[in-house]
DNA sequence: CTAGGGTTAG
């Protein structure tokens, strides 16, 4: 790219000057008309092929995920060099498009542009997730063959990739740490890191320990190994004993005591830590709403607004998330409002999570519309939608959209099916959902999973075809986990199979010892057959084990928050009143000749 | 290039 020499006057230079200003200061700016303003200035002062104003111009559309805005501007430099090639690499991964990233990487090669020690990391860190060990393979030759590797940055990156793609990758990884040269802080915290993704925790420590330095992002490392880990015990002891800690370190403790469900312990570090910010906020709402403790998270929701933050992509996703997951529909449509409020483009992800938290908390028309006004959706769109519909019971239109979807050009992967083979269950197409599942590996290219199994003997079984069920569960490839067994024990209590029920019940007793239910079920079993040995023999296992049955509850969320149910409480303080609209409802339900299940 | 929150699965 040149510069043409006439137009480098001191004029010229403030005013390029002054427009890099510009692009810098519109990163944060919501307004899509100062950039489109700033462009055309760009065009009249004759800056289109300016090698530093257009790079900035290009990720200022990227940022804005306007991508073809982007596509354009690069397209009309005349002599792309290697620096706007790695603009418009991290412009693909950040619209989420890998696949065109590589496209891009060949493109520049096509050009003659040699890549430099920026392209691979980017390259790596966008382009290559889970499985993709043959991808970093890939890119390991080409960097081996390039030279890169006395670069820092590139092994380092490298060490990452190999991490993250699978258990099998830390071993190259470690290889690749062991022989490069000159490794630094980021490549030990690299490693200890990928040590701890594959689980191997006494090994990072044992890196961990044997870092020649180590600064604060160290010891994060290992604090949140030990907290994901739920052994939260020892991340205390090490969070106590750090040289100093910054908000990610409060966060990683307010994130490992509420995943273990300690929200009272995470509470109490969030109203201490000295600095919080949207990170910390959102841990707190999201454990909140996961736990279904609607009051605290619409709070925190609340008072995190009022101090000022706005949730970003991150923020929205895991909140609506832990919504979904307990059915905290007030929380989510707040959420939703928020977003409207701030007018941005919702980004795809954004969409997705709104669908399947109102799926979830059963208000699918709103999930369906926000489906249909989606202008880009992508495969977890259709997934999200097909298994909303099918969850909700509505079968046949869960399975026209999985028409619909590969109409559009869409390749259903294994989730899909799992939508789909729902959709056929809730909707009684027993033989549609065999006929399936027997034929997505040939027409699909996806071969059944344990998932998938257990989706398949889910519908059998409900289909009343319990031969058939457990036959497959003994002939299937896969070990029958505790979610086959659980479905074949629905199927058990559903046409009253007490006998089949008795062995399920053995096998689930077996493989997750530390549930009282199971136990108690059996003994039941055991009692009603008249086996009083068995019920003898399964009372003292559950008293081995320490096991008492906890009760099951059913929630439900009105306006003042999620009130618990729990078989004869009778400490909810509307207590009689409920009690005598359920004696009125039996009543009812006997009159239409609805006798409930109540074997075990 | 390294640390905390992140959409779809019975």
């Amino acid at each position: 790219m040149q510069v043409p020499t006439q137009i480098r006057s001191p004029a010229f230079v403030s005013t390029r000057r002054l427009l890099e200003q510009k692009l810098s200061d519109l990163h944060n700016c919501t307004n899509p008309h100062h950039l489109t303003q700033l462009h055309a200035l760009i065009y009249k002062h004759n800056l289109h092929q300016d090698p530093f104003i257009i790079p900035k111009l290009l990720t200022s559309y990227s940022l804005r995920r306007n991508i073809s805005s982007a596509l354009k501007v690069f397209h009309q430099v005349n002599d792309p060099n290697v620096h706007l090639f790695n603009t418009m690499i991290r412009a693909h991964i950040h619209n989420n498009q890998p696949a065109h990233a590589f496209d891009t990487f060949f493109l520049m090669q096509d050009y003659g542009v040699r890549v430099d020690n920026y392209t691979y990391p980017f390259l790596l860190k966008g382009c290559v997730g889970k499985n993709e060990l043959n991808l970093v393979k890939m890119i390991h030759t080409h960097v081996l063959k390039h030279g890169f590797c006395a670069d820092v940055y590139v092994p380092n990156a490298l060490i990452d990739s190999y991490c993250r793609s699978g258990v099998v990758g830390v071993e190259e990884g470690w290889k690749v740490f062991c022989w490069m040269e000159g490794k630094d802080v980021v490549s030990w915290n690299t490693m200890v890191g990928g040590l701890l993704k594959a689980n191997r925790l006494g090994d990072a420590r044992q890196v961990f320990d044997e870092m020649p330095e180590r600064d604060l992002v160290s010891w994060n490392t290992v604090l949140d190994g030990y907290a994901k880990a739920g052994r939260l015990d020892e991340a205390f002891e090490l969070f106590e004993r750090m040289p100093e800690r910054n908000v990610v370190s409060w966060s990683t403790m307010l994130s490992g005591y509420s995943k273990a469900g300690d929200m009272d312990m995470a509470r109490m570090l969030f109203d201490k830590m000295p600095v919080k910010n949207l990170v910390s906020w959102t841990i707190m709402i999201a454990g909140y709403a996961g736990k279904g403790m609607a009051k605290e998270a619409i709070e925190l929701y609340e008072r995190m607004e009022e101090a000022g933050y706005r949730p970003d992509d991150g923020a929205i996703i895991s909140i609506l998330a832990a919504c979904a997951e307990s059915g905290l529909l007030w929380l989510g449509k707040l959420v939703h409002q928020s977003i409207k409020r701030y007018k941005y483009q919702c980004s795809t992800l954004v969409e997705n999570a709104l669908i399947d938290m109102y799926a979830k908390c059963g208000s699918l028309n709103k999930a369906l519309n926000i489906f249909k006004a989606m202008r880009k959706k992508d495969l977890v769109s259709w997934n999200a939608m097909i298994h909303g519909l099918a969850m909700h019971g509505h079968g046949s239109e869960a399975l026209d959209l999985f028409s619909k979807m590969k109409q559009e050009g869409f390749i259903p992967d294994k989730v899909t099916f799992v939508g789909v083979l729902c959709a056929c269950t809730h909707g009684g197409y027993v033989d549609e959902g065999i006929q399936y599942f027997y034929t997505m590996e040939q027409d699909y290219g996806v071969p059944p999973e344990i998932e998938h199994y257990g989706c398949v003997i889910d519908l059998l079984g409900r289909g009343g075809r319990l031969q058939e069920a457990f036959r497959l569960v003994r002939t299937m490839p896969v070990e029958p986990n505790v979610i086959i067994w659980g479905a074949l024990l629905g199927a058990c209590r559903l046409y009253n199979a007490v006998e089949l029920a008795q062995d399920v019940l053995e096998h689930l007793v077996k493989l997750e010892p530390q549930n009282a239910g199971n136990y108690s079920m059996l003994s039941n079993i055991y009692a009603a057959t008249g086996n009083w040995a068995g019920v003898a023999d399964v009372r003292l296992k559950m008293k081995n084990t320490g096991n008492e049955k906890p009760s099951g509850a059913s929630l439900i969320e009105l306006e003042d928050g999620v009130h618990e149910f729990t078989v004869k409480n009778a400490t909810h303080p509307a207590s009689d009143k409920i009690y005598q609209m359920v004696d009125g409802l039996s009543g009812h339900i006997e009159k239409v000749d609805y006798w409930p299940d109540v074997i075990y």
